[in-house]
DNA sequence: GTCTATACCTCGATAGAC
DNA sequence: GTCTATCGAGGTATAGAC
């Protein structure tokens, strides 16, 4: 890549066979060591060490931590979302709709576990640029949801509820438990085995605690 | 305070009355910044500038950023857990139960939009810090719940569920809302207005939600 | 107990040789 | 593109007068 456009805005990233090869490496490690100490915590140094270069690539590839930063959030809720457009699908029934977002969510929370506590670290402290980056990854993410949703009322299949009720019910039912984990945990006095067999079976609970609480009264 | 005690360990705080007020100024200095922030973003001098006082008080009081950051944590947590306590009385029936503790949630997070966020992320980046002050803060959670929670599946008022997914379930959908707030709401594509209205409704819509997705199939 | 001044250090960023 | 060396800002913590 040439020099001139070594800095490129993290929203212009070309392809992966177009970006320079130490670039991804550094953003790999990037990402890793900012997942795991939030963006404030995690030192450019730690970054190099993980990306086994010199600090002064990350400067040259990213020029900043910020820019760095920028883009390590990106990618995460690219990745993020990118795990929900399956079940979104017109012609998929309702039923395995909702148990497709699910087992997506804990499949994603299963590969990254930092990845949704990183996010809500991140949103806490930088909301401005959460709104901007939602618009640009998932712009169109309100019309397929809702056609599901209306269908199915209109079906009698499930009661009435609007999309943000219905949307927020099932990103708390998924996303909380494994980032309120220890929360959740310590607070219901629960042993590593009780923990590691209530992940196990999750998937059906969840499915089921949630058409359940949708179903017609 | 004497010189030879100024810097008790935080588990050691004594009784509000006993507290020098110059202290307690700091610590909710400290508690606001830190909550907004984070504990690395968090500057001892705005802290100060926060308090009112010199940058050496906090020193004075505390000793270092790491202690002042643990009394704050504690302290968030307590607040936390005190909410709770009143719905845990054993004579209250199991929908007001749910009810008290859903409104008990949700009024904490009114007051205090930033704390379960806050938690979320100290837990984090701290795991280990975690377990240690629930034990301290909440040592007999597990056996009000499980009372209440045996008490109602064996009246056949819900089905059959364990405490720790019963906890996950109502913790899930109370705190996750208003942290993830922003999240659900770029996703599902909220209007400002749509997003109040939701906040407006959402313990009725909760309570129902929650009592209708636990009751016998 | 409270202030000023400052020591000491870590970190992000850059300069400049190669 | 990659290295070494270093700058300078800003951070925590402390010394010491009052």
């Amino acid at each position: 890549m040439a020099l001139h456009d070594a800095h490129p805005a993290v929203t212009d990233l070309a392809p992966p066979d177009d970006i320079d090869e130490a670039e991804v490496n550094i953003l790999d490690a990037a990402h890793r060591v900012f997942l795991r100490q939030g963006t404030d915590g995690a030192r450019m140094q730690e970054i190099a060490d993980e990306a086994c270069v010199n600090k002064s690539m990350l400067h040259y590839y990213f020029r900043s931590k910020e820019r760095l930063a920028e883009a390590v959030f990106m990618r995460a809720v690219r990745e993020t979302f990118r795990r929900f457009e399956p079940a979104m699908q017109p012609d998929v029934p309702f039923r395995d709709f909702v148990r497709d977002l699910i087992v997506a969510d804990l499949a994603m929370m299963d590969d990254h576990p930092y990845l949704v506590g990183y996010i809500i670290s991140e949103l806490h402290h930088h909301p401005e640029r959460w709104r901007q980056t939602i618009a640009l990854e998932f712009p169109d993410g309100r019309t397929a949801m809702q056609a599901k949703l209306d269908a199915a009322i209109a079906a009698g299949e499930i009661r009435p509820i609007t999309l943000l009720e219905f949307t927020t019910f099932l990103v708390s039912m998924t996303f909380f438990p494994t980032v309120g984990g220890g929360l959740v945990r310590a607070y219901a006095g629960a042993t590593k085995e009780e923990w590691d067999a209530f992940l196990n079976g999750r998937e059906a609970h969840f499915v089921d605690l949630c058409l359940n609480g949708l179903r017609p009264a």
